[in-house]
DNA sequence: TAAGGTTAGACAACTTGGTTGACTACTTTG
DNA sequence: CAAAGTAGTCAACCAAGTTGTCTAACCTTA
């Protein structure tokens, strides 16, 4: 049998292919993951540039290009930090909440598909554990979520 | 709870970290996961570097330049296609195979220590589930390995 | 068996998504 | 209040891929 990590990796584009497929189809503009996983950081908390870096595991400067980028598009808007005059908080626009909103769905539904095909109390074993197995290896403090290929 | 792709996408980094430090504590040079992703093929197959970029999820030129790589550092050879004179069978050399048999000892130290954090059981489960979720997925032709961020 | 299409590998130019480093304006700490 | 630290921006660079092109060899197939 193969080594968890590529179980892990090849499990994770299968997964991924699928997500962009369906939301192509759709004709929804198919976003890197990275500015997923931006809107459902910023779905729960107020945050500045340098936090969402820290919360991908990339520098502030990349940090900021997503950022950017999501501003131009429209998912994002910027507004001053209430204390801190360098500081600017992003936050979600209407039209960023609703692409998480989509997107959301989309996960739940590939992630019932998995339970169809390996059974629903596998799926929630996988996650539990490999959650359990996170909290184990780096207590509280989250690393970085972006995988280093 | 996280979605699955983010808890695998998690758990890969933070495995793939884990096992990159602890190269490094002891000194051998950190390849990266591609190099030994082709090791382990390499080991089971006779492969062209056409076959290894499809392995692999990427362009044969890619996987040209990462042969080229573990070619200079001596983890390869080339040799002539016994049949088909453009091609070339890339090929472990000792050194190579003594890589992964030491990277597949500190994997399995690691996949030990997950057990021992989430049971053994929990660890097979999520082995034969993603198994099973990946065949479903792409019956026998496997996809490409490289996850995409 | 010659012709037309395909393939392995190499070379080059380019793109992407990051990095490091430097700097300004502001904040925090001693 | 001075010194050290931090948020954000700009710029230069880098790594690892891509696309496109080419040659030599291979594989029909008529």
């Amino acid at each position: 049998m193969e080594p968890v990590p590529m179980l892990l990796a090849m499990t994770y584009r299968a997964m991924g292919d699928q997500f962009h497929d369906r939301l192509r189809q759709i004709g929804l503009e198919p976003l890197r993951p990275a500015h997923g996983y931006v809107f459902r950081f910023l779905k729960e908390r107020r945050a500045t540039t340098v936090d969402i870096g820290q919360h991908l595991g990339v520098t502030k400067q990349a940090a900021a290009k997503i950022v950017n980028e999501l501003d131009e598009w429209g998912y994002v808007l910027r507004e001053p930090h209430p204390t801190d005059k360098r500081a600017q908080y992003v936050t979600l626009t209407t039209k960023g909440r609703d692409y998480l909103k989509f997107a959301d769905n989309l996960w739940s539904d590939l992630e019932g598909e998995m339970a169809e095909a390996i059974g629903e109390d596998t799926v929630a074993t996988i996650k539990q554990g490999l959650t359990a197995y996170l909290r184990h290896v780096h207590g509280e403090d989250q690393p970085g979520l972006r995988p280093v290929w």
